[in-house]
Parts: C-alpha cells; structure tokens; sequence
DNA sequence: AGGATGATGGACT
DNA sequence: GTCCATCATCCTA
C-alpha cells in the first residue's frame, strides 16, 4: 500500500516547510526488474512564482509542467545535457511548487547502485547521482510518485532527530534563502 | 585538498 | 548565442 494520506499531508502548505518533511522517506525505483531504495537526507525547496531560481519561477512551461502538476507528481528535468535531477511538485496543485532531491543514503539494492554509478562509494550524494543509482530518467516525468502503479514512488520512512537548513547549492540568483535541508547524522556512530 | 574544465541538451533572450 | 538546481577528471600545490 504506497500513497497513504500521510505522504499527501507532508507535501501541503509551502515547500520550504514541507521539503524537509521529506527527510527520512524513502524513494524507491524499479527499473530493468531492479529495485534500488535510497533514504533521503538532503532535499531543497523550490518555491515556483516567488522564487527566482525556481525552474516554475516564469510559470508553466513544456520542460517544467510537472511541477506545477498534483501534489506528489515527479517533475525529472535534464541537468547540464547529462544528467538528470528529481522534483517532487508540492503545494496546492498549479503553482508550480516543488522539492528537489538532493541526496540520500541507498538502503536497499546497492549492488545495483554501484553497478549503475560504477563506483562503490558516493553513490548518491548528489541529485544526479541520486537519478543515476535509481536510474530516474526523462521517461518517469510526470509520473505519482504516491500512487500504487508507477516505477518510481515515495514511502513513508522514519523522521531524523536534527535537520540542519542552509542556503541552497549550485544556483546563481535568491541564494540567500536557507532552503537546502540536510538531515544531520542520527545515533549511533 | 582544492580549483578549473569539458561534456552536452534544452529553455530562454 | 547564453545560461544553467551537475559531475568526473585533470590539473596545481
């Protein structure tokens, strides 16, 4: 039973609120009969019309209509004509709100990982590697990432003690606003 | 350990 | 033609 109420309440009301709501869910792909599960530890906050660095910042576009799709909706873009980085619209549907995913821990299939990444460590410390350990492609745009039929989706996982925000990565224009999240190490060492 | 750079596709000026 | 919500590799120290 994927896409329980739950997940659709923690994608409600703005995403720099609800972006680090994600911290701890799990996205899991099943690609090629290959499942791969990373839980996520770093996402950023993209706030559509009021965000200048936001893909949605000028409204809907071909490339970035998914984002301003229903709540939970993959929005995938291609990053620099090589990679790919993950979204997840949120907020009400239509304006064009949405979370990217940054990083995360992989926690299920990483034989597949690092067969995909070929490399054994840094498999997914970044929102490209993310989609390429996933294998998250233009292809799975647009898809509900909480409903019960896609190969990509999101679950409900466990929330981290200690969420540290800072300013967001890799963009040129509000580079003030602290919208990058990052769950900072649970117990245990 | 850290800075520069090339690869490469699509949206926008 | 220019600007990227990046990454791996190739430098210099």
């Amino acid at each position: 039973m994927r896409g329980t109420g739950a997940l659709e309440e923690m994608l409600v009301g703005p995403p720099e609120e609800a972006a680090p709501r994600l911290l701890g869910c799990h996205l899991v792909s099943t690609v090629g009969d290959e499942t791969v599960k990373l839980r996520i530890s770093e996402v950023e906050a993209y706030k559509g019309p009021d965000d200048p660095a936001s893909h949605a910042f000028r409204g809907p576009t071909n490339r970035n209509r998914s984002m301003f799709a229903r709540p939970g909706t993959l929005y995938v873009y291609r990053s620099y004509g090589i990679h790919h980085c993950a979204n997840v619209a949120a907020g009400p549907e239509g304006i064009g709100w949405g979370i990217l995913i940054r990083g995360g821990d992989i926690v299920d299939g990483q034989p597949v990982a690092v067969r995909r990444r070929g490399r054994t460590a840094e498999l997914s410390d970044g929102p490209g590697k993310v989609c390429e350990a996933l294998a998250i492609a233009g292809e799975h745009d647009g898809h509900y990432l909480l409903g019960g039929d896609s190969p990509v989706w999101l679950e409900p996982g466990t929330t981290p003690g200690l969420v540290v925000a800072t300013p967001r990565v890799g963009i040129t224009r509000a580079k003030d606003r602290p919208w990058r999240f990052v769950a900072a190490v649970s117990a245990s060492s």
